[in-house]
DNA sequence: GCCAACGTTGGC
DNA sequence: GCCAACGTTGGC
């Protein structure tokens, strides 16, 4: 089973890559997307053993600060069924769920964390979705290729 | 099924 | 705080 890459995208305002690593067993799950292509992603893609980058957005400096990995595969949502939360959704039913989080476990805090500014400037990365024109999305997939040179870079 | 209005994301 | 980009909603 070849493992895969993916990066996701957190405010460090609301959880941070510093949260993530306190937190009980360094692992948390990963709730309140509600992007149908994330979605997906979380459901159907993302596999145990999966290399995730984490990248703080909505802050200085923009940018990929740690790895973390898969440990549970998709499953639903729960915050999507309780009306006291924030990312509560009632067209999301406990028995046809309509939102999915995989759990992700700390790995590793870059050194030098790589700003999105790096990031534009490197030939080898220029076809990141990160960069791409109104990307939005919350959970995207990564190549190897680019998975390493982000690596290399945070040395 | 079209599309305008609206809400959200996220860089700047 | 602004606003471009984009996804979603809802009237028709």
């Amino acid at each position: 089973m070849n493992k895969k890459y993916w990066l996701v995208k957190s405010e460090p305002d609301v959880f941070s890559i510093d949260d993530l690593q306190k937190s009980l067993k360094q692992t948390t799950y990963w709730d309140g997307v509600r992007n149908y292509q994330a979605r997906n992603t979380l459901r159907d893609e993302m596999k145990k053993g999966d290399a995730v980058l984490f990248y703080h957005s909505n802050t200085e400096p923009l940018a990929i600060v740690g790895v973390c990995e898969v440990v549970k595969e998709g499953y639903p949502d729960f915050t999507a069924f309780d009306p006291d939360n924030d990312h509560f959704d009632p067209k999301s039913k406990s028995d046809n769920p309509a939102w999915f989080m995989v759990d992700i476990k700390f790995l590793n805090k870059f050194n030098k964390p790589v700003t999105l500014e790096i990031i534009r400037r490197n030939p080898k990365l220029q076809n990141m979705k990160l960069i791409q024109r109104g990307n939005r999305l919350s959970v995207m997939p990564v190549t190897k290729e680019e998975f390493d040179e982000i690596i290399k870079l945070s040395k």
